[in-house]
DNA sequence: TGCGCTCTATGACGGCCGTCATAATACTGG
DNA sequence: CCAGTATTATGACGGCCGTCATAGAGCGCA
């Protein structure tokens, strides 16, 4: 039995499909600086990708949602005081450290992946729905988790999504993490309100 | 002076642009699709847009802002009973109603310009900013006359902009209007609870 | 040692892209 | 009618893309 590598080639080149598609879109994401970015052979891309590139895209987006879902429960353990504001508080500031560590050139994959390829890849589309639930799924746990009646949790999940994803965009368009910082601050009030104590 | 036809080839090159943009993305987009779509002739790109793509990129997100920016005034003074929350109301159905009769093929210009090319084309940044300014500009001073104080309105303006633009990503990536029909029931006590009567 | 399987290497192919070069045509003002 | 500018027409060029074909390594196992 090979003991797996932590990181195999493979593992390696659907990670590197996400940063190249968060940064540039599906689109301007080819094949061959997936293989360099991933320090990838080009020829394994046939090999452990023979569905091409809507595989490897599919996989990227998929994987990303799952990392997106992990965090949350990373956040929830980590929160000083466990309110559904303090953790939509964490998601925004994930961002907004990452813009000003890295600047604006990076959004989300699956956003990217929404935005690129809803109309064209069915497969693809597949793909960023089960993203967004893989990413609601545990937010959802989480505000349950948090006293919010589970008749409301699944809405407000949907709403801190979509407005984290749609200040990701402000941000980055007007390369200012004000959007995040605007939203985080209006929408915390609302989301603590919803508990039952 | 040469009466303008009320839609000119390069008017229609524009939009056209805006319409491939919105569904499938910058990169998906070619200039040929553009001229086609706009029956317009292909020679005409190079002349009306000596900037080259680019150039007809940035026009038609500019252009998509404006549009909206426009829409805002019209939804306010058609609004049954002016509130924030009836505001932002009207502007989900709009898109509610287009994925209904449409399905869920299109997406917002804008967002789509955000993503594809904030990393790779700064003036294509530059334009999806004002893009959203020329929404956002409105969209206060819609508020403002809702009775929101103006030192909130702006706030609100992006909360609602970037909840939209999520919700419109979300309900795109699971081909169903549930999510912006969340969203506008969620957050319609918020933005109603903020004007001072 | 030799077979077989996983993985890698590399070049070629066809296609689409944005752009340019070069005209031909339409239209306006004189 | 003519000159000149605005617009359109069309083909070509170089470049990048995703994919395929083909062959070559590395390696476990009998």
């Amino acid at each position: 039995m090979t003991a797996p590598r932590t990181h195999g080639p493979r593992e390696r080149m659907v990670f590197a499909a996400a940063q190249l598609i968060r940064r540039d879109g599906v689109g301007a994401t080819g094949m061959r600086d997936v293989a360099a970015r991933a320090e990838a052979p080009r020829g394994s891309l046939q090999h452990y990708f023979p569905g091409g590139k809507e595989q490897l895209v599919n996989e990227a987006v998929t994987w990303a949602g799952r990392y997106a879902g992990k965090r949350i429960d990373r956040y929830l353990a980590a929160l000083p005081e466990p309110t559904p504001g303090a953790l939509f508080a964490a998601m925004t500031k994930q961002w907004i450290d990452e813009f000003e560590a890295t600047g604006f050139g990076t959004g989300c994959p699956v956003a990217a992946a929404t935005v690129d390829s809803t109309a064209s890849t069915p497969s693809a589309r597949e793909a960023t729905a089960t993203a967004f639930a893989s990413w609601s799924t545990p937010l959802t746990a989480a505000l349950t988790t948090l006293d919010v009646p589970p008749t409301r949790a699944p809405a407000l999940a949907t709403l801190m999504i979509s407005t984290l994803e749609g200040a990701i965009l402000l941000s980055r368009a007007q390369e200012s993490t004000t959007p995040l910082m605007t939203v985080t601050k209006e929408l915390t009030p609302l989301l603590n309100a919803s508990t039952t104590p």
